[in-house]
DNA sequence: CTTAAATGATAGTAATACTATTAATTTTAG
DNA sequence: CTAAAATTAATAGTATTACTATCATTTAAG
């Protein structure tokens, strides 16, 4: 049995759903590897046309602007991410041991996963890594957050804020902890590979350093001694 | 007696230098009214020409191109704050005391200072919080971080690092906490006004409650307990 | 097998991100 | 004080971007 994993996206996303057709499938896809290829800035409805072999018209039919596209690409990944989450930590009673999970997933490097053929996760993580504060880091923040365009991404830092109340439930700022931990795990990533004297990790440039301070940190800030690393 | 503020500007991120006259003083005054109004992806050298009063090639004679100058505008931020800390840090010797004024300083609106009359550190702040991890989270970083674009940062950094090892020079993370201190301070900022499901601050929106936060983020990394709030 | 829907091909517009040229003005050096 | 040098303004122009519109053709669903 081979079960396929569809992620729910928000319909104000796109004009046309891309997961609907071959040119939309393409259209992710594609996106995926031309936006990691060339960074968002130079990333260009014409490149993508031209890299799948249709036109520029074409993408439109399916996305308004790049914009829109890359705020689907992020609502698509905090969605598959907490999908990730509630599987991997699904039966841990432990709320410490599910939030170091948690904290190991966001920082790890993301393997390809098989079950959504046109969405490269791995690729997708990196642009989450350089591209994806973007989404938000505009003057239109306001109307897409009434939009709900941002709601996967805060769906997931409200189930993390609550493995942290779990944890110590007196603890008086669990949702600001949860978006800490998930814009470090990727902060963190990206200064150690581009701003290496801004991290810790510059020599070494493993991600399971990250987890490392991101676990100090948090067991810390909640008053939990760790047993192991 | 009245002392000018001047911050030592790396010269490769300007073709010539906005502070030496009246055109480049506007350019950066108006720039940074214009970038804060519209954002920077809606900000364009046509607009500030228009604003100014003069041609777009003016403004090209002085930055080569937009994203030069939101990187002369951050960088210029950085190395005022770096000042500001080292002066109003100076003769405390706990550095506790010292890293606790360094988070209000970060995390705290900032009142325009009157030595610098073309910026308006007020607007300044606002558009670091906004804008600012958009100077390096590009393509070019590379090349940028090899220029020494991001010195000022990475200096800021060094130093809050520093006061961090002081505090505890047992503690693993003094760089990648700094890093943490000086984005959270932002970004918890950006998602109380912006995405306050994120945060816990939704409510009273105030930068005290931020203070608060990162003070407990850090002293408890730190083992140190705090005195007051 | 018919018809609606999706796609492809082509064209066109307004705005953006520049560069080049020359004229006018201001600054500075002798 | 004046000529030369530097700076700025005015104008024009190009390539690319970010779209929109139209219509013919292919595909797919009933």
């Amino acid at each position: 049995m081979k079960l396929q994993l569809q992620i729910k996206m928000n319909e104000a996303l796109f004009l046309r759903d891309p997961e609907s057709s071959a040119l939309g499938k393409n259209i992710l896809s594609h996106g995926i590897q031309l936006i990691y290829k060339h960074g968002f800035e130079a990333f260009t409805f014409k490149k993508l046309a031209e890299d799948i072999g249709t036109t520029e018209a074409g993408i439109y039919r399916y996305f308004e602007n790049k914009h829109k596209l890359l705020v689907y690409l992020t609502a698509w990944y905090w969605g598959w991410l907490e999908f990730q989450i509630s599987f991997q930590t699904n039966n841990i009673d432990d709320p410490a041991v599910k939030l170091k999970k948690v904290i190991r997933l966001l920082a790890m490097a993301v393997e390809d996963d098989e079950q959504t053929s046109y969405i490269n996760e791995s690729l997708l993580h990196q642009i989450i890594i350089s591209e994806g504060s973007k989404a938000y880091l505009t003057k239109q923040v306001g109307e897409d957050n009434k939009q709900q365009f941002f709601k996967p991404y805060k769906d997931l830092c409200a189930v993390i804020g609550q493995i942290i109340s779990d944890c110590n439930p007196v603890y008086k700022y669990p949702r600001s902890l949860a978006s800490t931990i998930v814009e470090m795990a990727h902060f963190q990533n990206f200064f150690m590979y581009n701003l290496p004297s801004l991290t810790d990790f510059g020599k070494k440039k493993e991600e399971t350093e990250i987890i490392s301070f991101l676990n100090h940190l948090v067991f810390s800030s909640l008053e939990i001694k760790q047993e192991h690393g």
